[in-house]
DNA sequence: TCTCTGACTTTACGGTGTACAGTTCCGGCA
DNA sequence: TGCCGGAACTGTACACCGTAAAGTCAGAGA
């Protein structure tokens, strides 16, 4: 017979690291909604109040996930040029959405940003900043391209199918419960265009943040 | 005695619309993690399961909310000129997110849009068709609009604090567990910038917006 | 009068986050 | 050697959640 005790004795301890390497790992496969403490616990063969040991509560926790995706996005550096630094930043924001879904919507609306998070924040302004920028300028760009970055996984990459379902089935099924005629250009919209092959979400992000590059390019120096 | 009979007898009836306009006024005031199917009951005065003969779960009450949400927002017209169309609509769509916050990163995202949802697209593309877009344009401008306009929202309206809030302070809070020196260009940005009296969501939105108005309109008749 | 049905209630179940009180092991100190 | 304190975890319990399933009951129609 196996005690609690032995079993407790033979594994590696819990550590805030472990723990959310764990949990992220988890969320990317089920979705934030798929991981419960009791659960999380179950993977870690701990009971789900050993987690409290190591979190004040779930949100605790749920904070140091997402910095932990902080982490994993590239910083631009301050005497890089200020556009290919915005440029590689926001691809890389975008791919680690890509990784974690589960973290858009979360990634900018936390009561308590860790390191990393205020580490990249730092980062950005002082790209801009020391490219010539003034604070102004630099609020303006920041508050346009992460509203871009952080809109376009919103509302392309947590869409309700993923890229192995036939977009037209879904759309189909969407339209389904409604006259067939209601909705004429929507159905011109996605017969033409969303259900051709080709159409990449990833060429669609990048064709709109080079239009916005530009843009900023331009309240710069304007010609 | 008055018996559950007598009390159903005194009390009008459920509706589909009357359950939402509720469920919505309760989300606006304690977000939608507050919205519970038993609260919701109790301020209908009627037990949480006679919900479920009007809807098939929760998540159709919430379709249904994000639908009402989409009903307040003015539609373009197809014969308005299209900048001031996409200008008003998106200026609508934000002052519909700021009367319900709890709707940000549920507008895009539902897999099973309602009525007004599904009208309000089909609107949006029309009136750019109209105005002589081409499919791909059309698609690339919705793309960058909706992206911006949902993204604001996300990033700068469901911010942990509200308008009553001292920004200065709450930014204080969160560096406070961390070196002073940590975050020079951070700390910079929220001195120099955020706390300045004068800064608006409101003035910052329609900034980005109209930059994002002059980009898709110089992509239509390059220069 | 009887039955049917729409609208709602009652009861129950499994799952959730987490408060609080044990339990066990290990390192340092008498 | 004995003890003891704290770190790390377990056990139990509670209130609340969404919702399945069955029961109730007033009024409409035959």
């Amino acid at each position: 017979m196996t005690t609690s005790a032995e079993r407790a004795r033979e594994r590696t301890p819990l550590t805030r690291e472990r723990v959310v390497r764990v949990a992220v790992h988890r969320a990317d496969e089920g979705g934030l909604e798929a991981l419960t403490m009791r659960k999380l616990g179950r993977e870690l063969e701990v009971e789900a109040m050993a987690l409290y040991y190591h979190f004040a509560n779930k949100s605790d926790l749920v904070d140091a996930m997402v910095d932990a995706v902080f982490g994993e996005i590239e910083l631009p550096r301050p005497d890089d040029d200020w556009r290919t630094a915005m440029r590689q930043r926001a691809i890389s924001v975008r791919e680690a959405m890509a990784r974690h879904r589960w973290a858009i919507g979360l990634m900018e609306s936390r009561a308590s940003p860790g390191p990393a998070s205020l580490l990249h924040h730092d980062a950005v302004i002082g790209n801009l900043r020391a490219s010539g920028f003034d604070m102004a300028m630099a609020a303006h760009a920041y508050s346009l391209l992460d509203s871009y970055i952080y809109g376009f996984a919103l509302t392309k990459m947590s869409l309700p199918f993923d890229a192995t379902d036939d977009v037209a089935e879904v759309a189909q099924g969407m339209l389904e419960p409604f006259p067939v005629d209601a909705y004429p250009n929507l159905v011109a919209f996605i017969t033409e265009h969303a259900m051709k092959p080709g159409y990449d979400l990833e060429d669609e992000f990048e064709y709109g943040l080079d239009v916005i590059l530009d843009a900023i390019e331009r309240t710069r120096s304007p010609s």
